[in-house]
DNA sequence: ACGCTGATGTCAGCGACTGTCATCAGGGTT
DNA sequence: AACCCTGATGACAGTCGCTGACATCAGCGT
């Protein structure tokens, strides 16, 4: 496959990224990105089911971070070790140091637009669902699954948003043991 | 206000409710909507933000029934059973029997749009930062008051569910009071 | 040289949404 | 009763997100 793709994709997502933080997200049309990245708007839509996905493509892949360490926990912890060790891994995956001005500047644009915040919440959602059913199949209840899903996620939340956080230097790892220290209030 | 106005808000959701549960959401144009309601699609857009708000109107005030009890609340009980009043409280008020079957027609043609899905999400998540803000008035700290008011708005969530599942004729106050039952696992 | 395949371009079109101006019903004013 | 004023609606044009259909074109294998 992709025999002479020269990271169309990437273009397109470099490119929206880019006018995104110029422009605003309203402000900026999928023809201009597409132009930007040197193809047409038809193109964009072909890799890329909305105008907002471009900011939130490969969400499977960070998806499966998580889910990817709770299948290959032994089901002896409990289910809330098991979503704190995934947590950690998929922290230590997907958010490294260098990412984080990138992540930044996709967050500001985020936070700009009232679209792409409901976006945001329905993938962190989506993350929640497939945590629960990852915990589920070691034959965790729904109801713990769940509970311990939507807790991982909100503690997630935390560290990410400390993480991105104006003029902060540490680690994201050092973030989510902050906040999982916060969850015990 | 309202001067010679025949209820032209209502007219449209009814108009969209009835159909969306016949063609769809998608299947459905506003233009059709509008006409089905004697109006212009032009009218559509003054009263509504936008296509998926017609389902979501009154969320304001849907809103204050849960924030309203809690402010009006006495400040010396605990967060969580201030939030369990005031799901009571708004239970009672905005889930009366008699709605019950419009709220299943609703919920039907939600679930069957991804795109009202994530609406949906959006309303709960703004209803859980509302409530939070409204503890947060009574001096309680902002962790506790998210966690009450996720926990709340979760098991309101549940309770709503099962009020709305085929055949279920219980009353929207038992369901919350199961769901309640459920939450203590 | 030939065809196959998959990514891209081109074009036409629908539907959501907006800005702008005209219209029109009712209420208050003189 | 003739007057304006206000606010809801209609009419219209236009932008933009998004899709279907068909053409093109680069490389690969035969």
């Amino acid at each position: 496959m992709a025999r002479w793709e020269g990271g169309a994709r990437e273009r397109l997502q470099a490119a929206a990224l880019k006018r995104f933080a110029e422009q605003g997200f309203e402000g900026t049309t999928v023809a201009e990105i597409a132009a930007t990245a040197g193809l047409t708007e038809r193109t964009f839509f072909r890799h890329f089911a909305d105008k907002r996905e471009v900011l939130f493509f490969g969400h499977d892949a960070f998806q499966r971070s998580f889910t990817d360490p709770i299948e290959a926990a032994d089901g002896t912890e409990d289910p809330m070790s098991i979503v704190a060790n995934a947590l950690e891994s998929a922290t230590v995956q997907r958010l490294p140091d260098e990412r984080r001005p990138w992540s930044r500047a996709r967050q500001a644009v985020i936070e700009g637009d009232p679209g792409l915040q409901e976006r945001e919440l329905l993938k962190l959602s989506l993350l929640a669902v497939a945590i629960s059913r990852a915990l589920q199949a070691h034959g965790i209840n729904a109801t713990a699954a769940t509970l311990a899903a939507e807790s991982g996620v909100a503690v997630f939340r935390v560290a990410f948003a400390m993480w991105i956080a104006d003029g902060e230097e540490r680690s994201s790892l050092e973030c989510l043991h902050l906040a999982f220290a916060e969850l015990q209030a």
